[in-house]
DNA sequence: CATAGAGTGTTATATCATAACACCATGCTG
DNA sequence: CAGCATGGTGTTATGATATAACACTCTATG
């Protein structure tokens, strides 16, 4: 259920997850990284590039330039804490960082939010095809369009976080 | 294998095999999309938009603009004689058109080459997985990145069509 | 403190994609 | 055949996404 629920809580959950992850590696999540990782979790919904450097554009006073974002970002996404959502040109948190692997999602076409999957029988299938077939995987992508349960209820699709 | 073999052949297969599936569906394939068609199956290379734009620019003598090649490609795409590479911004010609599909792709990092996949295992388990979350799927899309048999032997990773 | 390495700022540029509008080809109607 | 409707194409401009090159700053470490 990701239409109402308490968003406050997942975004304090992801940050102090990536402090504690960051400091067990040895990584260093500095202050700019870190809101970044926080404006990319300020919905469900994948959040584009730039419109994280309008919110530190706007948001905060400080004007920034596109690589700062971009670099915060290839940082987060090289320690798993974001994914890139590749058919949207956008990027997400990570549900459950920690464990690397390249992330599988739901995106609902309705409301846009994007929920991450990572179910191991797509995983297995998917390495099974491959190997059968000699090719070494490094990184799987699956990004899968359709509607969200709470979508295809023909009441409330609020884009809600 | 697709290193070394009659690659002219898949071309004139694929625009034989274009031809039939628009006069049975009364699609116009235009000698323009026909072009861009063969353009697009240069290779077994994704292609991007702007090469191909490039080709017809130089190759045959014609300037274009960069809508005559996303036009044309957006009907190829529609009528299932191209796929999409989103994690590449680029474009390949369909292995098995005729059967709508979204298509699965490995990605050869080393020589470029992307083979489609379609495996129904796959599929099944995303379904699988996706009807289980309550989720109604419209188009998976799976793009491994890794790397081909052949570029798996450090011999010869020539980046051939 | 001195220094090395990582992080950041700044400017410019590359790459990918679409909007708006006019013109032309094709095929159908009357 | 003339007139018209539809869809395809050309042209120009602009938007959206991403990276290169180089200088400066911070931070950890000895
Ligand atoms: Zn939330
Ligand atoms: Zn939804
Ligand atoms: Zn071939
Ligand atoms: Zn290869």
């Amino acid at each position: 259920m990701l239409h109402a629920h308490d968003h406050a809580h997942c975004i304090a959950d992801a940050l102090t997850r990536a402090d504690a992850l960051c400091a067990e590696r040895g990584a260093r999540l500095t202050s700019l990284r870190r809101r970044v990782l926080e404006l990319v979790w300020s919905g469900h919904q994948p959040r584009g590039a730039y419109a994280i450097l309008d919110d530190l554009t706007q948001r905060d006073g400080k004007p920034a330039a596109p690589l700062t974002v971009y670099r915060a970002l290839e940082f987060l996404v090289e320690q798993g804490l974001v994914h890139r959502i590749e058919s949207l040109n956008a990027y997400i948190g990570c549900a459950e960082p920690g464990a690397m692997h390249a992330g599988q999602f739901l995106v609902c076409e309705a409301c846009g939010n994007a929920v991450e999957l990572d179910d191991p029988r797509v995983d297995d299938a998917i390495r099974t095809a491959a190997s059968e077939r000699g090719f070494q995987v490094r990184r799987p992508t699956v990004e899968v369009r359709g509607t969200c349960p709470d979508c295809q209820k023909p009441d409330l699709q609020e884009k809600s976080p």
